[in-house]
RNA sequence: GGGCGAAUAGCUCAGGGGGAGAGCACUUGCCUUACAAGCAAGGGGUCAGAGGUUCGAAUCCUCUUUCGCCCACCA
């Protein structure tokens, strides 16, 4: 069978991705294979937000899912990789609101209904594009299967889990000091907080006692507040304080008289020891206030302005009041001194406006209880997190979890399904909208709030499968097998996927968490819009294809640290891929007279031999490497792999062969090249699937063993393939090759030119092995080898040169630089005696000889005795030309 | 305040109890019929510092320094 390839010298990914997509999708490869006798394999997305764009933490994430699912479909698993997006509650409505805004209006203009029908327009539209995005980057999510945090079976899964939870009590309401961000004007929960330290000040106030017979002092960070003082609070066993226990004092500007009191609390050691207590605006005075039964002053409102109680403050935005407030208790010479102070502020995670703790009623989870369990399992092993180390931050959050603040008071989300009647009052959840109460048949209304986004993504592991309904998805591919997510998510995703869970499936909903390296640029600065610094993903994708940003990335991840992402390393995996494509495109631009031979029917040499063996433990070593998910050592074993040793020895050593060889040997050298590409692109095939696509439909038969690389099997493995007598051989001849180089180079022998060698070897059984393959010699090193002997006496006008057991004589034009020879020998020499030396300092230590294992022993004494056999003729060598 | 991670070539990083590695950058020479996104050769490192364990430490332990991250109720 004869082939005439011509192949592009570049690889065109761009062609390729929008050819070999379309053709995955449409021949269903995507869709895991429904025939039982295959173990399933599953991985839920984690569903990016439907309006986001593609950034570099994704483009990894996906990456290293579709390398793993890739994988497991050609080791014969049903591979289910299961797509979907997340309706990012605040976040979506947030960019919505500013959309409308610059109509001028606010989604109260528009209404709830209306406003929500513009969400999910403008979530129709960027769904497409998130989902374009998702394919550019190959992954081979199974579309079919494609869920929304908001279609109809997730909306009915998260009113199931509601329900129950509120059935069994374990959601509950109550008014309680929550995070507040003023500006998305809803509650957030603790972990949507961010703390950023700042630097503020401290202000010192005096608050007179109500006798007028001095003053407390208090510092404060937060004067504002002040006017919802209800007390002072100082340690109970504060000596400088307990005579004023249980005296009055009065608040400064409003002159509300409020009392001295004692909590443990109160740090003795922090500004005066007094604290000013404001129960409506700070968690831990809310808990005094609790603990004394005092009143809530509230003087911030849900906008953060002041509210009446402020007195002549009120209306004023909360940092003008501050403003205020100071001015005026300078002029009532109450204010004393102001200290610099750095301190953590609460930000909102989404906006980044400041928090506002603020008192209201909102709905919580109890998630005491469905901690425990969910501890347990991680504690058992019934889900393995990768690096192990993220276990300990898990059981750290998990062990001092709080209540879950569920409540938003936003439009975007699931709606709260409680409803309450308007006649009897009577308030129950329910799993449809009920149309009357149950108890009075009076008119029901539902509760404002929605849920916090992450509520419906902790049932995303069971929900995208068909729960509530048993379905046999859920039965095949629950709990699925691996979950790749960032750290930052452990708290907001992983726990609560994995409570969740277990409380409703009574089974962890993944075996394994695979924790990703944060994406960062080249500097270590995390990648972000207003640094500039960000790599656009899809930019990349079409300035060097897909196949090379999955490189760079998988290439990059290493366990225990963040990935430094550069445009360096982008290109660099970008003449991987090409490199990849011309070795192929020699490959098959060689296969005049091609027909196939099995592997056992060759007269195999040395060289095939040899690649034979490297390429079987090449396969299991990275096998092994992408089954422990270390992304990176895979690629790099395969990186070493093609291009060390298949492109420059191997292809280089077969083009004698090719070029001259007789039939038979013609034949078994393409067979030789053939299997071992073949080989290389299925296990290159997850991380860049569309050049080993485009290289696969060009193999001839039988090494294209299916339509598409994709459905093609892993590479069988087999240890008969070593061959450490093969490796150890040619490891010589690549000495041997790089020395004559190295020589010429030096030497300015013209690239052109080629050189006579003579090699003068020190035993029998190199000279058979040499002179038999001289050619690999002469083919790589640009020489002709004329003679090779033992006891070779060495000839004028040669220049000199010495690898383990072999003299090296390489014939010049004109006279011989004594000197320069010397001094390359010398060199050697050097080198050799400084390991002579260290070897004879560790073998002449007794202790060394009785306390190291036997085998490293004879192993220093082996390469002493041959470091001074070597010594010894490099010696005689440097000697013969002095 | 507690915890975690990192420090190795100019840069980005692998490795890991017994001979210092890669990519990029750099120097030199090559358009050699797969590839100049390439080929060949070369220079370059007290493996952060100090102790300790060990026959042996860049590697394990302790401390220190620097950087980064997470958690935490000092207003």
């Amino acid at each position: 069978m004869e082939r005439k390839v011509s192949l592009s010298p570049v690889f065109d990914a761009r062609a390729a991705e929008a050819k070999w997509y379309e053709f995955w999708e449409r021949s269903g490869y995507f869709i895991p294979s429904p025939s039982p006798e295959k173990p399933p394999f599953s991985i839920v997305i984690p569903p990016p937000n439907v309006t986001g764009h593609l950034h570099m933490g994704h483009a990894l994430n996906l990456t290293l899912q579709d390398i793993v699912i890739r994988a497991k479909r050609m080791q014969g698993y049903a591979a289910l990789w299961v797509p979907g997006t997340d309706h990012a509650g605040i976040a979506t409505q947030n960019v919505v609101e500013r959309q409308i805004a610059q109509e001028g209006l606010s989604r109260h203009d528009l209404g709830r209904e209306e406003f929500l029908k513009r969400v999910w327009e403008w979530k129709e539209k960027y769904h497409r594009r998130i989902v374009a995005q998702l394919k550019r980057l190959g992954a081979s999510c199974d579309w079919t299967r494609e869920r929304f945090t908001m279609d109809a079976g997730l909306s009915r899964a998260v009113r199931e889990v509601f329900v129950r939870l509120f059935e069994e009590g374990l959601i509950y309401q109550g008014e309680y000091i929550v995070n507040w961000c003023p500006r998305c004007e809803t509650a957030l929960a603790d972990i949507e907080v961010e703390y950023r330290e700042v630097p503020g000040k401290l202000y010192f106030i005096r608050y007179p006692f109500i006798d007028n017979s001095g003053f407390l002092l208090v510092a404060t960070t937060r004067p504002e507040t002040m006017l919802g003082d209800v007390a002072l609070a100082v340690h109970p066993e504060d000596l400088r304080y307990q005579k004023f226990l249980g005296r009055k004092v009065r608040l400064p500007l409003l002159g509300r008289e409020i009392p001295v009191i004692a909590d443990a609390y109160v740090d003795r050691e922090f500004g005066t020891g007094v604290l000013k207590v404001t129960p409506a605006h700070d968690p831990y005075d809310f808990e005094i206030g609790r603990r004394h039964n005092l009143p809530l002053v509230r003087v911030i409102d849900s906008r953060g302005f002041m509210t009446a109680e402020a007195g002549p403050f009120a209306g004023l935005p909360r940092e003008k009041a501050r403003e205020e407030v100071l001015r005026a208790l300078e002029q009532e010479g109450l204010l004393e001194r102001v200290e610099d102070h750095v301190h953590a502020v609460g930000h909102c995670y989404r906006c980044g406006t400041v928090i506002e703790p603020l008192v209201s009623r909102q709905w919580f989870v109890r998630m005491k209880e469905l901690a425990r369990p969910a501890i347990q399992a991680v504690a058992e092993g019934k889900v393995v997190f990768v690096p192990e180390r993220w276990a300990k931050v898990y059981f750290e959050w998990m062990e001092n979890i709080k209540d879950w603040c569920i409540s938003r008071q936003i439009w975007w989300g699931h709606r709260i399904p409680v409803f309450s009647c308007t006649d009897c009052g009577y308030t129950f959840a329910h799993r449809e909208d009920p149309t009357a109460c149950p108890k009075c048949g009076g008119k029901v209304v539902q509760d404002e709030d929605v849920l916090d986004t992450w509520f419906s993504s902790a049932l995303w592991p069971f929900s995208t499968l068909g729960w509530p309904e048993a379905t046999e998805d859920l039965a095949r591919f629950y709990p699925t097998s691996l979950l790749v997510t960032g750290f930052d998510i452990i708290f907001f995703w992983v726990a609560r996927m994995i409570m969740m869970g277990l409380k409703f499936m009574g089974e962890v909903p993944f075996r394994k968490v695979y924790i990703t390296p944060l994406v960062r640029d080249a500097e270590g600065r995390k990648m972000s819009k207003s640094l500039g610094n960000a790599i656009d993903p899809i930019e990349v994708v079409e300035q060097y294809g897909s196949d090379a940003l999955r490189f760079a990335l998988a290439w990059l991840t290493v366990q225990g640290r963040d990935i430094h992402l550069s445009m360096q390393r982008i290109e660099a995996a970008r003449s991987f891929v090409n490199k990849l494509w011309n070795a192929s495109r020699f490959v098959l631009m060689n296969l005049d007279g091609f027909s196939f031979l099995p592997l056992e029917a060759m007269d195999l040499d040395l060289k095939d031999r040899w690649i034979l063996s490297r390429f079987h433990k090449v396969l299991k070593a990275s096998t092994e490497h992408l089954e422990a998910l270390e992304f990176g050592e895979f690629v790099q074993l395969l990186y070493d792999f093609v291009w060390g040793e298949y492109c420059d020895w191997y292809v280089e050593w077969s083009k004698d062969d090719l070029y001259q060889g007789e039939e038979k040997v013609r034949k078994k050298t393409q067979n030789v090249l053939l299997y071992v590409l073949s080989g290389l692109l299925r296990l290159l095939h997850p991380v860049v699937p569309f050049v080993t696509e485009e290289i696969w439909q060009h193999l001839p038969a039988p090494y294209r063993e299916s339509e598409s690389v994709m459905v093609a099997p892993w590479p069988l493995q087999e240890d008969r393939w070593f061959d450490d007598s093969a490796e150890r051989d040619i490891a010589l001849f690549q000495e041997l090759i790089r020395e004559i180089r190295y020589l010429r180079a030096e030497l300015r022998v013209p690239p052109a030119a080629e050189s006579t060698v003579w090699l003068n070897c020190e035993d029998d059984g190199l000279c058979a092995l040499l002179s038999s393959h001289k050619r690999y010699i002469e083919q790589l090193a640009r020489c002709s080898v004329e003679r090779v002997a033992k006891d070779l006496s060495r000839p004028r006008h040669v220049a000199l040169g010495r690898i383990r057991g072999v003299d090296v004589y390489l014939f010049i034009e004109g006279v011989v630089d004594v000197t320069l020879e010397a001094q390359r020998l010398a060199k050697k020499l050097l080198a050799l005696e400084q390991d002579l030396e260290r070897l004879r300092k560790r073998l002449d230590n007794p202790d060394f000889l009785t306390r190291a294992p036997e085998e490293v022993v004879e192993e220093e004494k082996r390469r002493y005795l041959e470091a001074q056999k070597e010594l010894g003729r490099l010696q005689r060598l440097l000697e013969s030309i002095q």
